[in-house]
DNA sequence: TCGTCTCACACATTTGAAGAGC
DNA sequence: AGCTCTTCAAATGTGTGAGACG
């Protein structure tokens, strides 16, 4: 899927790719998708479950570890927020993560994507989050693309990758091109690593990491003033709150004193108009001031804010015995280094050090003892110690199946080091369980402050890579809801989703996802289940408005996320400190061990568990690799669609398409089989839309559903005789998109926004006569996969036509909100009006600072900027996708941007 | 009334340009 | 002329609190 065309700027070189962004055009849900979204139970989400690796594939050993996991440990204990602003908002802490196994001489795109965890819409109440409603419609998905990308394996491996220049925006109109969220949901971001032999030759290898304790609730100002403390003291750009800095609450409470007195004074002043009042006056005006500071002095300790002396400055940290509530000594002094720069390597490895004692201390008693932990309904949930070290996953692993996995939580639960922290089996989670029975669940649970982030996705080290096996491309089709592997949804559940929900228990077989409630014991028992449901859920999914069986939602995509981090995949690091590492999606058999939900997090995340289902995964939880890699698994790959879905494999079928991860991929032929194992496992997978898309979409859904899957496969027409484009290959697998499945924006509105908006001034070699209507034929856009980034590549695929047709699909960019799937529309627009046509463009000067660009972290670029890539946009004339270029477009940004986003959302972007 | 969001604010950090020195 | 280093200003990132909005 990924392609020149996908990311024109990569070929262009680094500059440009930080500059530029692309949009594919994903429409937003259909209103009708949003609601089956929310019905949908997390689980649906679930990655893929790995099928088999092939063992050959270097793609096996990529690992990927979270470099900075320990302060992300500390964040997901008490619940982590990002702010989410209409000018777009940094993530704190930063993505940095650490790749390996890759191919030192081959290049690969990095990209980031930030999938819903659930379908719930969370409010901080009594301390904790909790679920109240169903998540809003689903926004177009975006990718960030690193800034580095593409490089070569050595360039990655040779350094931190960091994604802190992405921004977050609840602005959906936003464009900028950030990554555009709903405030206060639950989000987990993934990264995927895909192969870019060539440039014509992406996706060949996928791989999709996702870390458990990067789970977030985006919010537009934080609710936990622990959260806010954390921040303080671990964001350089917060010193001047910390309790030294000029901008503590001391000083502000002082100055803000001062103002009032000079205003008082002034006022004063006027009125009086006496210049010997005034001269009196001041003194009083003085003191009030003084006495403030002294007061707010003595105040400011006890208070909560973050300020209290308890937050010792760094230097106070690092001196100071006091345990920090949060770890904040950990983070004090980390804090220094790690923000400092962009993080040398070394700097990260102390930096990891530190939190990593910290986050041993935020497992202490103490600690947890001040962050409320989840309270489950009933039943008490083992808390669940924040799993350090991966270790605790490896107590999870390998359940099985659908586990019910709540043994697994046991596991988890007894992990000593954990500080309580309840966790949810992430069958628990709320969001994903859709099961009717829940209904209370729907309610959060009292108790369940936070809900715990799935168990899978605690695991730091969690990461589903997805190896994109063959299979994978060809089977999957993210939306064909009828795959085999959704086969088993009973008709009554959310059909469309391909995720089997036992109605009654809902329960998706989906993969790992599942939760069926009654399969899983924590689902069954409501206690256990730490997180609240979201009321969305399907069955008793309140909205009426929501179609049953629509309820595919996006947000059960969202909860996939959690899937990956199956506990029983994961390899527990027996050491806590060590960082987690990611690994690529487990192989389909894992899907077993996937599950093992119970596991709470180990880290304890607040977050209410996602629900891992993995019942599919399951299967391979034995060999859950430590937290280190488990490379094979990815071979399986397809099962993991969902995470990344399915990755083309490498071997590149011959379709070539790429298949996205979508559930959709899953379907596709050879998929069943698969997909019948990787549902279990989807740990991350991706949520299959496919199943509930068909079924809801009642239009598109017939074909779409076929043709949806060709989405994610859409094949690119690439040059390459031989086999499926390799871009088109790539499928992303949002998890989400999957859902969305969006239609297809209309290539109208995309070119008119591209091309007009963003117009040349990116691509200016791009002669727009070039531009190949036939190619991008309204109709042969298919529509767009749920997943971002399988739409994007989808899109890129010229094969895709077919779909484009399909009315399911709604697309419409304009959809954005919710594209009705009438609304779908062509591309035409694109096909002839577009602009770029262009066959090649070569951009000489550009591509040799690849690697040096940005992030501020690299080092120079190792290698030679992709001498071999020459800029081409159309390089298959047959290819319909144009279209991607279109959407590229140089982001406004600021000077300091760097990094590109792709929007996968429909909707044009301005 | 409550919850949520937006905005302006002040401060800290980062970035890049300009200048000086070699 | 070219390079390196330092300085400075601007841009950007950050949390806070007031106010607006529904």
């Amino acid at each position: 899927m990924l392609g020149v065309e996908m990311y024109p700027s990569l070929a262009l070189g680094p500059q440009r790719l930080s500059d530029c962004y692309y949009r594919a055009h994903v429409p937003l849900y259909p209103t009708t998708c949003d609601m089956a979204a929310r019905g949908l139970p997390p689980r649906l989400l679930q990655p893929p479950p790995a099928t088999a690796e092939t063992p050959g594939t270097p793609q096996d050993s990529v690992k990927m570890e979270l470099e900075n996991a320990s302060l992300w440990k500390q964040f997901s204990t008490v619940g982590t927020e990002m702010i989410v602003t209409k000018k777009g908002r940094r993530m704190f802490p930063q993505l940095r993560m650490k790749l390996s196994g890759l191919n030192p001489s081959l290049r690969y795109i990095l990209l980031l994507d930030i999938l819903p965890v659930d379908s719930s819409r969370y409010r901080f109440q009594d301390n904790s989050w909790q679920v109240v409603g169903g998540a809003e419609a689903r926004l177009p998905d975006r990718v960030f693309i690193h800034p580095d990308s593409p490089a070569t394996g050595e360039h990655w491996q040779n350094r931190t990758i960091s994604f802190h220049r992405a921004k977050l925006t609840n602005n959906t109109l936003d464009a900028q091109g950030y990554i555009i969220l709903h405030s206060l949901h639950r989000y987990q971001p993934r990264v995927h690593v895909i192969e870019a032999r060539d440039v014509l030759m992406w996706g060949r290898a996928q791989h999709s990491f996702t870390f458990p304790e990067t789970q977030f609730i985006t919010v537009t100002a934080y609710q936990n003033s622990k959260i806010t403390e954390l921040k303080i003291n671990s964001n350089p750009f917060a010193k001047g709150f910390r309790e030294n800095g000029m901008n503590c609450k001391k000083q502000r409470e002082a100055r803000l004193k001062r103002k009032i007195t000079s205003n008082q004074e002034e006022c004063l002043d006027i009125e009086s108009c006496d210049p010997c009042d005034s001269t009196e006056l001041l003194p009083q005006s003085v003191e009030i001031p003084s006495s403030a500071l002294s007061i707010i002095n003595t105040a400011l300790p006890i208070t909560d804010s973050g300020f209290h002396t308890e937050v010792p400055s760094l230097l106070d940290q690092t001196v100071s015995d006091q345990p920090l509530v949060l770890g904040q000594e950990f983070l004090t002094s980390e804090i220094p280094s790690m923000e400092n720069q962009q993080q040398t390597a070394s700097e990260n490895n102390v930096n990891n050090t530190l939190m990593d004692g910290s986050g041993q201390m935020m497992g202490l008693s103490g600690y947890t003892s001040t962050f409320p932990t989840p309270q489950l309904s009933s039943s008490s949930h083992a808390s669940v110690p924040l799993p350090q070290s991966s270790s605790i996953y490896s107590m999870v692993s390998s359940t099985q199946n659908s586990g019910l996995q709540l043994p697994q939580s046991s596991p988890i639960s007894s992990p000593p080091s954990m500080s309580t922290y309840s966790s949810m089996p992430s069958s628990d989670h709320p969001g994903l369980n859709t099961s009717t029975t829940m209904p209370s669940s729907t309610t959060s649970p009292p108790g369940s402050s936070y809900p715990p982030i799935s168990p899978h996705l605690l695991h730091s080290s969690s990461y589903h890579s997805f190896l994109p096996t063959d299979q994978s491309q060809d089977n999957l089709s993210p939306h064909t809801p009828t795959n085999p592997p959704f086969q088993s949804i009973p008709p009554s559940s959310c059909q469309g989703s391909g995720l089997t929900i036992d109605p009654g228990q809902n329960q998706v077989d989906y993969g790992g996802l599942s939760s069926s409630n009654a399969t899983t014991p924590a689902v069954q028992n409501p206690t256990q289940t730490a997180f609240p449901f979201p009321p969305v859920q399907s069955s008793n999914d309140p909205d009426p408005t929501s179609p049953p069986c629509q309820s595919l939602p996006q947000s059960a995509l969202a909860f996939q996320p959690v899937p990956q981090c199956n506990p029983n995949q994961i390899p527990t690091p027996s050491d806590p400190n060590t960082t987690p590492t990611a690994f690529p999606f487990p192989p389909a058999a894992h899907s077993n061990s996937i599950m093992t939900p119970s596991n709470p997090n180990p880290m304890g995340f607040p977050f209410p568990p996602v629900q891992q289902n993995h019942s599919h995964n399951l299967g391979t939880p034995g060999p859950t690799p430590p937290t280190d890699s488990f490379p094979a698994s990815q071979s399986t790959s397809i099962s993991g669609l969902r995470t990344i879905p399915e990755i083309p494999n490498p071997i590149y079928p011959t379709t070539g398409s790429f298949s996205l991860p979508s559930t959709n991929v899953i379907h596709q032929g050879p998929m069943q089989s698969v997909s019948n194992t990787l549902q279990p496992t989807t740990a991350y997978g991706v949520p299959s839309f496919p199943a509930s898309l068909p079924k809801h979409t009642p239009g598109p859904l017939q074909n779409p559903a076929p043709i949806l899957t060709s989405h994610t496969s859409y094949p690119f027409p690439t040059p390459i005789p031989s086999g499926p484009h390799p871009l088109q290959c790539l499928t992303l697998p949002s998890s989400s998109s999957i859902h969305s499945v969006p239609a297809i924006p209309n290539t109208t509105q995309i070119q008119s926004t591209f091309s007009q908006s963003y117009p040349n001034p990116s691509f200016p070699h791009i002669p727009p006569q070039t531009a190949n209507p036939c190619q991008i034929t309204s109709q042969s856009f298919p529509p767009i996969q749920t997943s971002s980034t399988s739409q994007l590549l989808s899109q890129f695929n010229p094969l895709v036509p077919q779909a484009s047709t399909h009315p399911q699909c709604p697309s419409s960019s304009n959809a954005y909100p919710a594209v009705a799937p009438t609304e779908i529309g062509t591309f035409s627009q694109l096909s002839s009006a577009a602009p770029y046509l262009p066959d090649m463009v070569l951009h000489p000067s550009l591509l040799p600072s690849l690697d040096s660009s940005l992030s501020s972290s690299s080092p120079p670029s190792l290698y030679n900027p992709f001498p071999s890539y020459s800029l081409r946009l159309c390089q298959d004339p047959r290819s319909t996708l144009h279209l991607p270029l279109r959407h590229i477009y140089r982001p406004p940004q600021h000077a300091h941007g760097q990094g590109s986003y792709f929007d996968l959302s429909g909707r044009a972007v301005f």
